[in-house]
DNA sequence: TGACGGCGTCTGGTATATCAAATACTTTAT
DNA sequence: ATAAAGTATTTGATATACCAGACGCCGTCA
């Protein structure tokens, strides 16, 4: 350990360090990484399930097979890879069904938030998601779908975070990947971006507002809107 | 591979085989082991965070360190775990804080639950969970909490099955492996026991009458009767 | 006497070897 | 020519070897 000398008799200096991180484990690293590549991977528009080497990731990331096999552990715990023994990995594609019941339970986490953000956010908090909002709607036109489906994400996950659970947070944040790709398919259909835009300003009322019932209200429905229209139109899935 | 040698000429007899669950790998056994004795150890009851020993549990179920570091990997991630690098693995005992945050999103789930299973459920499988609960009512006397908590996570999770939905039953089951804990602490505490009963009774007839406002905002209220609980009267925790 | 530091031990992290099953490919008998 | 049988190769599953950091014991020196 490389300590300080501090001089003979003297009080050691408090130098203001911060703890090194240890924790960048190859493991992490590794998890990281396939969790990115499966995020950007763009699974439903290929047909068939990408099957995942152990070994060729592991000449790709220059480390071993131990800690690949450990990241792939936790991605397939989260439902992005499956493994069949003796067979391979593979990137998991949801079903419809799989998908509505993401969206469904999105829905409950995003709506018990919303409750709880109505009695736990400040008034600061809530002002900055209406000013977000206000500059995005300002500035972006109506087009850029792109750049509306980046803040719509932003707008969800601001949510959460008002209610100041993490444990939704990290929870809907794994949810949104698995979403997110359908959602890139369906938000350019029908006139759904613009009626997302009033829903989403109907929201920033209510907890403005700290309608308890009412914001929830709002966003359950708001979400569950898309899992009817997913089951409606995402016949393509399966 | 054992294949039936058939006769010569004659098509192959198609026995009725079930496929050999070749699932059980030591990972998935040492998984189960671990997480049975984590669940049954009742950490809060222990001052200190146990530590878990990779190469004494390897010797105990007599399998090398790699499968069941794997099934660390898994615990881990769902929260039973922690490891430090160097220092070792420790069962972590969850701040109030974080209780509190798993009985919120347990009532976002099991509510959204509620309401689905107003509209998915089928007649039958309501009366069911009514059949269940009287018998459970009449044949048990109300001292016998250790049968009332069983009965009790019984009910929560036949909810979370009449919605169809296998992705909140798979979450709400381990959010309630750290829940149970503490209600095994709070369920002999004051009246909860049979305030609880007049809950669930109210709960069945809300879903029974497919009254989906209803039977959500019961459902939320009974759990978040439980979290605020847990806020005013378990300041032993942390 | 007490603090510092050497040194052995224990820990989880990583790399690598080994194994059996699945598959692809080749051979061979009819 | 074809299909069954045999063989080679690839894969994930498991076991084992080795590493470096953390910790504690204990002797030394001021």
């Amino acid at each position: 350990m490389a300590t300080i000398p501090a001089g003979a008799g003297t009080a050691a200096m408090p130098l203001a360090l911060r703890p090194l991180s240890a924790n960048v484990s190859f493991r992490d690293q590794a998890y990281a990484a396939l969790k990115q590549a499966i995020t950007e991977a763009d699974i439903y528009s290929h047909p068939h399930e990408l099957r995942l080497d152990e070994r060729q990731l592991s000449r790709s990331l220059g480390v071993s097979r131990t800690p690949i096999r450990e990241a792939m552990t936790l991605l397939e715990q989260e439902g992005f890879l499956r493994t069949v023994p003796r067979r391979g990995i593979f990137i998991v594609r949801k079903t419809k069904r799989q998908i509505i019941e993401m969206i469904e339970m999105w829905a409950a986490l995003e709506s018990m938030a919303a409750r709880l953000a109505t009695v736990n956010a400040s008034d600061e908090d809530i002002a900055a998601l209406r000013t977000m909002f206000d500059e995005f709607r300002t500035s972006t036109p109506a087009e850029h779908i792109d750049e509306y489906s980046e803040a719509n994400i932003a707008f969800h996950q601001a949510i959460i975070r008002l209610s100041g659970s993490h444990l939704m947070g990290k929870t809907i944040d794994n949810l949104f990947i698995h979403v997110r790709a359908i959602r890139r398919l369906t938000i350019s259909q029908s006139d759904r971006a613009a009626r997302s835009i009033v829903d989403h300003m109907r929201i920033i009322e209510a907890l403005e507002r700290r309608d308890t019932e009412l914001a929830e209200r709002l966003v359950r429905e708001h979400s569950l809107d898309l899992a009817a229209f997913v089951d409606k139109n995402c016949d393509f899935l399966d």
